[in-house]
DNA sequence: GTCTATAGTACGATAGAC
DNA sequence: GTCTATCGTACTATAGAC
């Protein structure tokens, strides 16, 4: 890994941790790296993630909210948007899932927070299931109301479901999208972007589930 | 469903161990679950992983695949059932799918596997994402090649994204199902299954992408 | 603000008594 | 086959020089 040379002018101590952190936490997810291997790779001394950050939970907390905030305040711009745009009648279910899962590709700063993103939220540490919960429960509430706006035939709990199903195969994308095959990577953001909303509209509009109606 | 009063005699320590150790890293993960925390909690001496398995890798190997691949296996048994029944023209994509979704529920001893199974798919760990590709590799091409046959008017890449979505669904269901909300756990098994199978059909039913027939 | 040294703890694995 | 004691290593976090 590169000198730095001038550390102070090109990017800070803390900010390299970060983005040193989010690239290895990524890859090799929160428990197999040690903040030994953060300094190293970011050229810093071992005490500086303590310094900066305090423990390695703070700096995990930070380095997930600085790029899961601004993406889900897009996500709920977006159905702000486009639920305006309709009117008095609902959005379109494609329209929806769109404002969900555009933000998640875009704002992922050329895939390696998406990878991270899939990872964390698969991981059992105490402190980032916390930190999932608070952030996405409010984002869910809504892209679940507008979905039952959108799908007024279905009960209540076959949309809680199918919303569930949609946020698992997106997570599931997020987690292989770069590596796991090489087809992954072959088609184009634009592409990804349809294949999933095509998907995912199609389970939504599925026919309603027999003789199930307690919602 | 037997209570072994005795332990000398019911379950032996090798078999307890690989009890134990399925319940705690379905709960925790396999990178937070120490030898310690599992031999303590199977009242084993601290040696007794080491000396029955040799190592916690291997531990986790047989651990996994004594319940993954009787999965495996009952997966590929129902396919070649449903194509056989179909004789010469294809088999729907729900009796495809439903090969593939219920073993994973049925086999789950009562959903402790299904959780462990979905972390395990998670997990960084390098000797386990080895075992998990050897093993789901095979089944996925068969069930890729059935559904080209089900699908013709898809592109090959089609079904792939599709499939691959589907796993992803699965995956997720995996992972959340028993805890992560109380409304997870009020359908019942068969209509879990409906869900899963409704959904997934749904999206491999899709309209074709447009231009995109390169596959 | 940066760095070194180290405290204090937990880990996987092993040796050897029984 | 079971158990205890312990080795060597790695971890997070901190203290203190510069």
């Amino acid at each position: 890994m590169g000198h730095e040379i001038q550390t102070d002018e090109g990017v800070d101590t803390r900010e390299k941790l970060l983005n040193t952190a989010e690239q290895l936490f990524a890859e090799h997810g929160l428990e197999r790296v040690s903040v030994r291997d953060i300094t190293n790779a970011a050229g810093a001394n071992l005490g500086a993630i303590n310094y900066h950050f305090g423990s390695k939970d703070r700096l995990i907390a930070v380095m997930f909210e600085r790029r899961l905030i601004p993406m889900n305040s897009e996500r709920l711009r977006r159905l702000d948007e486009i639920e305006a745009a309709a009117g008095s009648s609902p959005a379109s279910v494609e329209s929806i899932l769109e404002a969900f899962i555009r933000p998640t590709i875009e704002l992922s700063s050329g895939g390696i927070f998406t990878r991270l993103l899939g990872r964390i939220l698969s991981e059992p540490r105490p402190c980032v299931e916390a930190l999932c919960k608070s952030h996405f429960d409010p984002v869910r509430n809504r892209f679940d109301a507008a979905l039952r706006r959108a799908l007024p035939h279905l009960t209540s709990r076959d949309v809680f479901w199918r919303l569930s199903f949609t946020f698992g195969l997106l997570h599931h994308w997020l987690m292989k999208s770069p590596s796991w095959n090489p087809e992954w990577a072959a088609d184009d953001t634009e592409q990804q972007v349809q294949r999933l909303i095509g998907f995912a509209a199609a389970g939504m509009r599925a026919p309603a589930g027999n003789g199930v109606e307690n919602g």
